[in-house]
DNA sequence: GCCATGGCTTTGTCCGGACAATCGAACTAG
DNA sequence: CTAGTTCGATTGTCCGGACAAAGCCATGGC
């Protein structure tokens, strides 16, 4: 017997002459599959000396292919029982995302309004996240975010001077991440801290949310791939419209 | 001129002998020796094959060694330029942690304290999370974390009947996860979602605040490898004595 | 009936080599 | 002096093969 049903083998193909890397293409065609639903939860996948063979492959392309998704969390391996898909919902692995193309996605309508953009002298913790000199004159940006109208978000961003322009224009449009990828600076990574505390008043108002309400907070400082902090932000979001939802893999 | 600094090619020795893989084995010397600072951010690591030769290995046996370190966000790679220890105070990318194991690991003295252990019906939202039948009896879970002997949060969970023994000893010496880990179920992801309100008095109660203060609440549904949901946990924090820290990752 | 053994299947690890793509720097031409 | 080009260095991709380790199942002995 076939391992995933006998009658329909799964569709399967490279293309040698594209300059997408095979071992990419491959591992594509399974995750398309898999969300698709035609590779079902609990499927064996085959063993990938036949896999490698069916395709004109070698094992080792059919290997790393398999591999990129069992970092991704679709599939299992079990030495000396094959590698299945795995069971459950998984959506994707929490990523650096920003909340502009979060909104998007869920289409929510994003909007922003910039409420400030000035330079101020950085405090010691906003020196010490950006790694300046405290006093340091840094980029502030105050925007006020909105789904359907209606305000979901208070966005403080603080970043190093000379690192970006930053047009108002340019900022009501799109995201902060999209403008920096846009401008050369490839993010790697970042250090986040959630927690929740109750509105001031002036964020209230802003807010369209009580005095006192519960805000979730989130500070987030984000490096880019020479390890050079490119961004510190502070941003409070209406708990009443907004929670954080990602999802974990377990490492090994 | 040597990448490292010239005077200390950096000791790497790997043992054939040992039932530790020989990527692996590299892979551990290498993470300490960021770890230790011996190998400071931004130095280049010199390129792979020099590096096989110096050890005895292959090149792919010591490119999946680095590639395991990129993973993780500790190098990078640059083709044409070489493999550089990344620049930042990486920690550890976010996992699928216990806050029992977080605590300890913090040294902050945890403590746990069973509200209760009863079986209860599911709710329409627990039957759905774990994928059982609405009204289905299912294990609750009810209890009180401290940490330095002041309460930090407020833990329920609901577990699928007869998937695990629970003693209420044992569940105050330890966390829940390592005890399913010790009953032979292997953690696989989470799905979560984090998010803000206000304490009701009960809460406030048992928490040592005041009602309508502002909690930090987690929702988190955890499955194992074969895609069963083993546990939904409806967590409630002091939001002025705890917060989520945790490191993204880009993925690329 | 039950348990141990052995064999088969499948993934895990490792090797050695080949060529392509990309980056950075040195070099050259204007 | 500047801009474009070439070239060396380094990682990215891919191949084919070999043996080891682990899990599953059937066989056989008790």
């Amino acid at each position: 017997m076939t391992p995933q049903g006998a009658d329909q083998p799964l569709p399967l193909s490279v293309d040698r002459t594209s300059p997408v890397p095979l071992y990419f293409q491959l591992a594509q065609q399974l995750e398309a599959a898999v969300e698709q639903g035609r590779l079902a939860p609990g499927t064996l996948l085959g063993n990938e000396i036949d896999l490698a063979a069916r395709l004109g492959l070698s094992r080792p392309t059919v290997r790393q292919a398999i591999q990129s998704l069992v970092d991704k969390g679709l599939m299992v391996r079990r030495r000396g029982v094959g590698t299945q898909v795995v069971h459950s919902q998984v959506r994707r692995p929490l990523e650096l995302s920003s909340l502009y193309d979060d909104l998007e996605a869920a289409g929510q309508r994003p909007a922003t309004k910039v409420l400030r953009t000035t330079m101020e002298p950085a405090t010691a913790e906003i020196a010490a996240a950006l790694g300046l000199a405290e006093g340091t004159e840094v980029n502030l940006v105050e925007r006020l975010r909105y789904a359907h109208d209606e305000p979901m978000a208070l966005l403080r961003n603080h970043l190093p001077p000379d690192l970006l322009a930053l047009p108002a224009r340019e900022l009501e449009s799109t995201g902060l991440y999209r403008m920096m990828r846009a401008s050369g600076i490839t993010l790697h990574s970042a250090r986040q801290s959630v927690g929740a505390r109750a509105a001031t008043a002036g964020e209230a108002g802003a807010l369209d949310e009580e005095p006192g309400a519960p805000l979730l907070t989130m500070e987030r400082t984000t490096y880019d791939d020479t390890g050079r902090a490119v961004e510190f932000g502070s941003h409070v979001y209406r708990a009443s419209r907004y929670a954080f939802e990602f999802q974990l893999l377990m490492r090994g």
